[in-house]
DNA sequence: TATGACATGTAATCTGTTACATGATTAG
DNA sequence: CTAATCATGTAACAGATTACATGTCATA
């Protein structure tokens, strides 16, 4: 029914995402290739077709640029339903499969969050992904403790360094958190 | 000359240092699904096609079961050219590069390193990872400082969690370097 | 004997990587 | 004029995802 393409990947949104501020491709390879954003292929033969898709998919529009040089460089920009599909992706709630197979792509969401839907959206994303955490690193801690004999040190080492990531993350909702409240105060209180 | 294929992708290496100790691909697929392992897929159509390849390229070897029960079931062993690939792939610096796309990928190396090469080659990669953290860390603060400014709070704060999470990493190294003095203190002492 | 877990695989499709190709503009 | 940078793309290939297909073994 609804014409709307069957999924996108990862780098799709991170593109969506950077696209709040119009932008060529080039613009966005800089982006991938200058920034700590390096998670993602500046390569040409991933940003392109990638483009491409979202536009064929109506998520955003390019134009090419006809302003002082006469060249070929086209801004693209996001669509209604592009920023609509941007705001569905970031402010789903957090699971515990997303925490352990991309906890980048949570924080990507959460960067974009306050310039896409707003920073109550960004202060509910966060209250989501602590609730995740509180019940993740209990379980992995259980689960170290059952599987710790028989295992090299370094292998348990490996799994306490995953558990102590995951802890230092939950302790970043707090202070995000808190950011946010006193944020909120110094505009709530004085004006 | 060496008729070693082009390049092996992170989910060989992580095969490869599964099977130091010998294991069928249904094996593996569970360790995917069931462990903390889940960043890599439990797809049969991803690992089984791996595992051809990594055969093809004589770095394991699998053998049909002909145990007790009658079930084509088979199991592959790392060869003398897998042990040392996977060898290789382990001890190798950290870069920071490694750093920046793969962080996982240098936790499981670490996680592999002790069965593989032993732990002297463990407290090397550990001061290696330590190195490139310790000037990775500043040149992340360095960043913040340049870009903060005109960037909203949530992205902000994104960016000191990629910061807090490298610290985490860093304190890490020095309680995993420590863990193996004692060790080593605790063979070498009462011997 | 039927169900579910064990065990392995293949085919279609999509995406990303690598390498190449093109042309415009700017700096020396 | 020549080299470097800006800017966009394509083509060949490798790899992963998804869904399907097949057959074995244990047990209720």
């Amino acid at each position: 029914m609804s014409p709307t393409q069957t999924k996108i990947p990862s780098l799709g949104y991170a593109l969506l995402g950077l696209l709040q501020k119009p932008s060529s491709g080039y613009d966005l390879r800089k982006v991938f290739s200058s920034t700590s954003m390096k998670t993602y292929s500046d390569s040409p033969g991933a940003i392109y077709p990638a483009l491409g898709r979202l536009e064929r998919s109506g998520l955003i529009r390019g134009a090419i640029e006809a302003g002082s040089g006469l060249r070929r460089r086209q801004v693209f920009r996001l669509t209604a339903k592009g920023l609509s599909e941007l705001k569905t992706w970031i402010t789903r709630p957090v699971t515990r499969e997303d925490m352990v197979r991309s906890q980048e792509e949570i924080l990507l969401r959460f960067a974009f969050c306050e310039t896409a839907a707003g920073p109550a959206a960004a202060v509910e994303l966060l209250k989501s992904l602590e609730a995740a955490l509180q019940a993740h690193v209990p379980a992995l801690q259980e689960e170290l403790r059952e599987i710790k004999t028989a295992m090299p040190t370094s292998a348990r080492l490996a799994f306490e360094c995953g558990i102590r990531g995951n802890r230092s993350l939950l302790d970043w909702t707090h202070y995000a958190i808190a950011t946010y409240e006193r944020e909120g105060k110094r505009k709530g209180g004085t004006s």
